[in-house]
RNA sequence: GGGCCCGUAGCUCAGUUGGUUAGAGCUGGCCGCUCAUAACGGCUAGGUCGCGGGUUCGAGUCCUGCCGGGCCUACCA
């Protein structure tokens, strides 16, 4: 199969439970892998957990448990979201898994090889949260006295030996890569990209000897890799790195990693010059996506308003969910999100406007043709309908998601929602039920091949609705794709196979919003 | 401290390289329809385009100062 497509979300830190914004991303990411699926590539689609490091290792002491017990649950608590989440991934990785230490070992290794990996000491404040050094004159102080870093966090005293990576060594070529077009985006983030490579590179730290909770350094088991060594690996362990094989060739470089705009340094300069040094190629694309605000504000545990993804799911439903996300915020930009923009929103588009279309339409087609269709001929209006389906579906709204403006693309489809129910309207088929039930019966069928164009193009944004919609209109599963909107022929062959459209069930009914939403 | 972005109708936002009456959706109001999930369609709501200057025949769209919000980055006190 031609054109595969390899695309990554970040992998999650699970030291807590999953949140709004590890949804958001994940979904993002499902969206594009079905959608490029639906474009006819093969399609790989990688999430995960990054399990190593410091942060999870004092969180377990905390709890009185080992990394590992924790590691195991919340990973768990992360799979199961997405699994609830209709996220059809095809691996989901964890740093823990014996693949991933072997992975990183390798690439550790490819790097020592090249030169780029030297052993030295440092001594100085540690920030455990920003897992970072800083010197002595970056600190701040806290309202007690004590010494904080520049963010705020706690450091501590730290002196060890620690690996270097000679990470001054790739600034012009990551320059370079920078500046070509399409690898970093939103290109707003590239200068900053640019100007912090040009303020000048330090070699990076990239070993730990204060803890054991990651992958060990090869040859010096006293030392643990940096976690972003490992983690940013991931991407490659997945494919079966170091030792090659038909994966590999296939979908290395990604096309994609869709990570949070927080974590653009690390893989726009930190993992392309990883795998410079080791001689592999970088991803094709990097895209940081923003964040998700509740009403406005940043979640946080201090502020009390963090949500959780599966409480939405339990109220809303998957699919409402993913279609608020994907058409409301502008991808890219930061967004904001509440119970009641949800609820307003889907209730508006999908159910309002969309759901109601198929409902209303074949529900006359079950009452008024016995669910029997038949072969017709459209008349202008009717074919003047369909071209404006069929160019917002096949056209405007497959190369908006290509280029990931998923609100953009879903308005053109709405518009073309919009379309049909002005259509309904001046049509009237209720009327012509009366004095001309076989243009009443034209006007049916011209709608019936707008919905099926309608639900086909939108299915990776809600899959499980738009196949319920797609089963009632007796839509074969393998003619679903973007390339069958161009078949003229599946019509006629519904038509041939005698399908009978029964009572319709609403797709997309109407959500209200629970009492207990307060504020 | 340096660099960058944003502030457009009640709400969420579009506004190409400056040019006739500044747009869309939601909400509100009016009218129509009744097939449908009390859903749909049409009309409408008249906003100093953050504030003050400037360039120009002409600026929301360029320059500058200020106010407010955000981001990246930085060893000066």
């Amino acid at each position: 199969m031609a054109d595969p497509y390899y695309i990554t979300t970040a992998i999650h830190y699970p030291n807590g439970k999953p949140h709004i914004g590890h949804a958001y991303e994940t979904i993002a990411a499902d969206v594009i892998a079905r959608f490029q699926r639906l474009m006819g590539r093969e399609v790989r689609f990688q999430t995960g957990t990054d399990e190593h490091g410091l942060k999870m290792a004092h969180k377990a002491r905390d709890l009185g448990r080992t990394p590992r017990e924790l590691a195991d649950e919340m990973s768990g608590a992360f799979k199961e979201l997405f699994d609830r989440l209709d996220i059809t991934y095809d691996r989901f990785i964890r740093t823990t898994d014996e693949d991933h230490h072997k992975a990183s070992r390798a690439i550790w290794q490819a790097m020592e090889a090249k030169g780029d990996l030297y052993l030295d000491r440092y001594e100085g404040w540690y920030s455990v949260r920003d897992e970072a050094y800083y010197d002595e004159k970056e600190l701040i102080e806290g309202e007690a006295g004590e010494k904080l870093s520049p963010q705020g966090t706690p450091v501590e005293w730290t002196e060890e030996e620690t690996w270097f990576f000679r990470l001054s060594k790739y600034a012009d070529q990551l320059v370079e890569l920078l500046n070509k077009p399409g690898f970093l985006e939103p290109v707003s983030r590239r200068n900053e990209m640019i100007a912090f490579i040009e303020g000048g590179l330090k070699d990076l730290s990239v070993s730990r000897t204060s803890f054991d909770w990651g992958v060990k350094v090869p040859g010096h088991d006293n030392h643990v890799m940096y976690v972003w060594v490992d983690a940013l690996t991931n991407y490659i362990t997945g494919l079966g790195y170091p030792d090659g094989g038909e994966m590999w060739d296939k979908f290395w470089p990604a096309n994609l990693h869709l990570i949070g705009k927080d974590i653009v340094r690390f893989h726009t300069v930190y993992w392309p010059a990883f795998l410079m040094s080791a001689d592999l190629p970088v991803p094709q694309k990097v895209f940081g996506h923003g964040f998700l605000l509740n009403r406005g504000v940043k979640e946080s545990k201090s502020a009390g308003n963090v949500t959780d993804p599966n409480e939405l799911v339990d109220l809303f439903g998957v699919d409402s969910l993913r279609y608020f996300l994907m058409a409301e915020v502008v991808f890219g930009k930061d967004g904001s999100y509440s119970a009641e923009a949800l609820v307003n929103k889907v209730n508006a588009e999908l159910a309002n406007s969309f759901g109601n279309l198929a409902q209303r339409t074949l529900s006359m087609i079950h009452k008024n043709m016995d669910g029997k269709l038949e072969d017709f001929s459209p008349n202008g209006e009717d074919k003047s309908l369909l071209a404006i389906v069929r160019e917002a579906c096949n056209v405007t709204l497959p190369k908006e998601f290509e280029t990931l403006n998923f609100s953009v693309g879903i308005e053109a489809w709405l518009k073309a929602v919009f379309a049909c129910n002005a259509y309904v309207d001046e049509q009237a088929p209720w009327a012509l039920k009366k004095t001309d039930p076989e243009r009443m019966k034209a006007v049916l069928q011209t709608l019936f091949l707008a919905i099926r164009d309608l639900a086909i193009a939108i299915q990776p944004v809600v899959p499980t609705k738009s196949s319920a919609v797609l089963d009632q209109l007796g839509v074969k599963s393998d003619g679903r794709s973007y390339a069958d909107l161009s078949d003229e022929g599946w019509f006629t062959a519904l038509v041939a196979a005698g399908h009978v459209i029964d009572k319709p069930v609403p797709a997309f009914p109407r959500l209200e919003l629970p009492e207990t939403e307060d504020s």
